[in-house]
Formats: C-alpha cells, structure tokens, sequence
DNA sequence: GGTGTCCGTCTACGGTGTAGATCTACGTTC
DNA sequence: GAACGTAGATCTACACCGTAGACGGACACC
C-alpha cells in the first residue's frame, strides 16, 4: 500500500496498474488480489494512508486555531501528494459514507467533537464541518491547478499561454497574469480560513 | 459531443468509450478521432458544454446578488450533471490554464469584470473568484456525495450504514445520522454564501 | 502423514486507447 | 462530364489494462 503510494506519488495517477505495482514489489500482478480486490480498493488504501498523515489531534488551544492548524496540516498534505488530489477530493462521490475506510472518517468525528465541545450544537456543528472541508478541498484544487504551460518562458503572459487568448474578450484575465504568477497557497488559505471563521463564530454567538 | 454528454448522463463517466459513443452515434469508433484527438479532449469537450448552461451573464443587480446567482446556477447544473462533477472539478489539476477552452474561461473573466467594476481591486477581486469557485466546488462534492448504502432501510443509521462504526469510536458522528440524512443542499449553498459574501464586502470596505 | 488454508503464480478473456493503412464520398478544377 | 485532392469514415492490429479461474507450493494444525 506504501508502494502504491510511492508509485503514484513518483509517476502519476495513471501509473498505478496491478502489473505496474506488482514489478515494482518483485511480486507476481495478481499477488495483489488477496490484498485488495479491486483497483478501487487500491485507490481508497492510499487515500487512506495519505490522510493518517493529517494532524487532526486535539489540543489545548480554542477551536479556532485547531481548524486552522488542520486545514494548514490538510494543505501540506496535499502539497506532498499532488498527484493523489484528484482520487481524494473525488473519493467522496464514488464511494458511500458508511463504506468508507474507517481512517477516512476518523477527521470527521475529531472535528465534530471539537465543534460540539467548544459550543456549537451538532446541527451546525456538522454545517461547519461541511464547509471547513468544502474549503479545504475548493483551496486545494485551487492551488494545485496545473497554470505554466510553457516553464521556462520568463514572461507571464507567455508563461502561462495567456497570450493566445483573444484579448478583445480576455483583457482581464490577461492583465491579472502576473498576480496568477505570483500566487501565494499559503495566504490565501489564511485569508479563507480569516473569512470562515469569523463567520462560524458569529454562527456561534446566536447568529444563525 | 453532446451525444458523449448524454452519454454519461445516463450511464456514468466509465461508459464514456470511443467504441461505446460510437456505437451510439452510428459511425465507427474511429470517426470521433476527427473531432476529438483525446480522450482527455472529449472530457475536456464535456465540461466545456456543461460549463455553457452556466448563468453567469452580468446584470443589473449589485455584485452580491450576481455572485448568488451564479452559485445557483452552478449548483443546479452540478445536480443536473452529477456524473460530470468529478471531472469537471478535477480538470483545472490536470489542464494548464491556458490550455483550457475558452468556454471554461468565460465565467472568470466575466466574474472578474463584476468585481472589479464593483469596486474591488483586481488582485483582491482575484483573490475572491478563487475563495468563490473553491466554495463552489466543494460544495457539489459535498452534496453530492454518496451517503445512502442501503437505500431501501428506514432508520437513518442503518440505510448510511453507520451502525457498521464501532459506536466507541464514533459516537457523534452516529448521532448525526438523522441530521445527514436530511441533508439540505440548497440552504446549505445559502450559508456559505452568507459566510462568504460578507466576508468579501468586509474586504472590499477595506478590511483587507 | 494427512489435510486445510493461505499466498503466490500462470494462463486466458474481454475491453480499452490508439497508430497506421485503406476505403469512400464529395467539392473543385480543368 | 471527368479527373483529382482531400476530408472523413472504416478496417486491422497492437499493447496494455482489470479480472476470473485453475494451479502449485508452504505452512500450521490435528
């Protein structure tokens, strides 16, 4: 399964073949079968391997900055795995809730109780869950999204292929090229999670 | 390509084969090579058609009421389009920007044109498309996630398939069951866009 | 020693994307 | 009207994929 992980992480989603894997381990293709029976069991156990690596512990600080600390925790995450974003942003829509592996589910209760503990019924509890990981995913795809089509061009407009773009249609996007150059993942997850949460806690003072 | 559209609309993303739209449009599976040199440019031709039934035309209202309204639409077209969803939020990771379609572009650089016009400055105006796809974005893959495991069930926890957890381990996340059940998507979007949008308006008052 | 149970291996089948050659039909040009 | 160029449709073939089912060996236990 770490195998499997490191194949992906090292050559790319479509890289992960039982064939693939199975030359990788020194063992026969079909070896795999008894560990998981199916590719998308594959799938969810390196989800699932990758999510262990979230820092979602409970701690002494205030419920604001223990969602702040996970969601930077679930960003690094995602920058250590790229290649993985895709099965795991999308793993939800395929597989049912109650099907899911159990680490997979573990965020869930931890931030659940941290809601309820810190004050917030479990209704809406579990709307700010919904949101806080909505956010994370949104900001993820965000950040990851493939924008330099051409590396070692030095210019932006050419960088990233915004030149071909009509510029009677496209005159915005093409004059905000060197602010989408110089994107900064980090601040803008902090300015997110600025507007988030304020807007839970107001949730939380009786606003909603 | 509408007819690959149709074609996973009604039979799921895997079924989208060249042989099997072939099949469908009458012609030999080799023909759509004319049309499309990929099956990642049929992907990308399916999300461009979805993103074309996006509402996102400027109007007469203040840009709060826009943004609304965009966000509606997108979430009716996402619930019109479920199998779509999953590329279709996947592909800006694996498409550079300025390789995509320009049809897939217009919504930015119009959401782009509302803000600035509305007084936001164009690297924060930015910053807030990208906070209000990411919102989008996460939550379809929210709403339409799959729960149910055993659809024909009554109780809650047994149709999600929640009473498999070990209660020990996750007892609130079983005690939302009732509450996952009567999952709102349309006054959960609401929310977030209460959230999100006075988070933008504080920002454009110059909070930011 | 017998036996059952894992675990790995082999072979085989249907389905997939795609390359390359070939065939067909139609608009253009003489 | 005839010849031709070309775009589009089709055929054949290849490598690769997931997976089913039969087979073989190692090992623990009775």
């Amino acid at each position: 399964m770490t195998a499997a992980l490191r194949l992906v992480d090292a050559e790319g989603l479509e890289a992960l073949t039982r064939r693939r894997l199975g030359e990788e381990l020194g063992r026969d293709a079909m070896a795999l079968y008894r560990h998981a029976p199916d590719r998308e069991a594959l799938l969810d156990g390196i989800v699932e391997l990758v999510l262990e690596e979230l820092d979602a512990e409970a701690d002494e600080q205030d419920w604001q900055s223990q969602l702040r600390r996970g969601a930077r925790s679930f960003r690094r995450l995602a920058l250590a795995h790229p290649n993985v974003v895709p099965v795991l942003v999308t793993r939800p829509l395929l597989m049912p809730l109650g099907r899911r592996p159990a680490g997979t589910l573990r965020p869930l209760e931890t931030l659940l109780r941290l809601l309820t503990a810190s004050g917030f019924d479990p209704s809406t509890a579990l709307h700010c869950y919904r949101l806080y990981v909505g956010f994370l995913y949104g900001h993820v795809i965000n950040e990851l999204q493939a924008t330099a089509v051409e590396p070692d061009e030095t210019d932006d407009l050419l960088r990233l292929g915004l030149h071909r773009l009509p510029a009677r249609e496209f005159p915005l996007l093409r004059s905000v090229a060197g602010e989408l150059a110089g994107y900064d993942g980090e601040a803008e997850l902090e300015m997110g999670l600025d507007v988030l949460l304020s807007g839970f806690e107001q949730r939380l003072r009786g606003g909603g």
